[in-house]
DNA sequence: TTCGTCATGTAATGGGTTACATGATTAC
DNA sequence: GTAATCATGTAACCCATTACATGACGAA
């Protein structure tokens, strides 16, 4: 059963790959790793924990000792760990390898690429090229209806029009880049990331232009949720 | 009755401000003119044309002669033309120059912007930059979750962090020059779009940078690498 | 002791899509 | 004459949010 949205439920398997967490801290690690993009809420997140664990993807681990409290008496309400199973694991991976048309949308392009560290390069290949060419498919729509009534179009809208180009113009060139780095680097198998701290953290992970320092970020204060 | 959908009944409010339409023609506008953002599909438009109805803001006007088919035969599914009644368009200007916190969130900022030039000035400033804050706040966010995690990402997370936030500068930065331009700009109050077209077209519609020419990217900034 | 954050959950609701059903008009 | 597009609509479903309810833990 369930035809649990694909993208909370990738998401959510990804994330507990690299290590078991409990839903809070789940949730906040979408909102902010992944999450430049949506924001699931607790509403969202909770039911569809309870449904990976009834397909048996994850365990549920109560913090608590073993069924030592009555759990009517000061109940305590335990943080409920969840932890990735091995046959969850190869879902995942199976998901990962899939990479339909679906993967190139906006919203699952995001998360995909968030996992790309666990994927072999012509997975990464398709997905990064599968994704421009739905951008370019999208820019042509765009120049067309422009086309047709730049004359009755007030400024503000062609404004808005020509900035909505621009951005999607702008995604385009960075595939490019990427798509670009990929073929330069040597290929790259998934990695598990569960093993990924012990290893050296200078190995190439698969031929990113490694730019870094696009904004600074400042080391000083922590945010009011 | 019907909390339908701000965004939505806006939009539709709107463009049927610049002239009578009939629901498949509104539709494409939605997805064209405007809809960069979002595409609507018929089974979320009609049912809204209809509350409009209902609620007084539009009128029916079945295209054929007045009553004179018999309806029953060769039945012949009139095209039904949507018009902005007197208290949809005083309802749409009050929508207008309201611009509560929700306006500067994604979609609705579109959708907004798209109206700009039947607002005055300030709505516009206001809008303008209420966005922009909003927006600042976001790469705020942003700036302080990667500083705390940095580390714990790999190359391909980081990868995708960097470009949201560059995404996000950038439209701050266009913001800057939208804001700008507005102050310098002589006040302009809101047009009637319906006696556009007999205007002339040459005047100025507020002060947007008139820049034009369609997608060309500018030669000057690029990353702040 | 109260407030903020951590932590888990559910029921009501909302906003929207998909798939379907129907038929007219135009272009080839 | 048939395919594509124009044109209108509905019902079933889906995904996710909101608001609510509960309660522990730490700091002021």
């Amino acid at each position: 059963m369930s035809r649990r949205s694909g993208i909370l439920e990738f998401a959510v398997l990804g994330l507990l790959r690299e290590s078991p967490m409990h839903g809070y801290e789940l949730r906040k690690r979408l909102n902010t790793s992944l999450g430049v993009f949506r924001a699931f809420s607790y509403g969202t997140l909770y039911p569809c924990l309870k449904a990976l664990v009834a397909n048996g993807w994850l365990t549920e681990e109560t913090g608590s000792e073993p069924e030592t409290a009555p759990a009517s008496l000061t109940g305590r309400r335990a943080k409920i760990v969840y932890r990735l199973t091995p046959e969850g694991k190869s879902h995942f991976e199976e998901l990962l390898a899939h990479s339909g048309p679906d993967a190139w949308e906006d919203e699952h392009f995001g998360v995909r690429f968030a996992f790309f560290g666990q994927t072999s390069r012509d997975v990464r290949m398709r997905v990064l090229e599968g994704r421009r060419s739905r951008l370019e498919e999208r820019l042509e729509k765009m120049r067309t209806s422009l086309a047709r009534s730049r004359e009755r179009l007030d400024d503000y809208t062609l404004e808005l029009q020509r900035h909505g180009m621009e951005s999607v113009e702008r995604e385009v060139r960075w595939l490019n880049e990427l798509i670009e780095s990929e073929r330069a680097g040597r290929d790259q198998r998934a990695v598990d990331p569960a093993e990924r701290n012990q290893k050296d953290t200078s190995g190439d992970t698969g031929g990113l232009p490694r730019r870094r320092g696009g904004s600074r970020p400042d080391s000083s204060d922590d945010t009011t949720t």
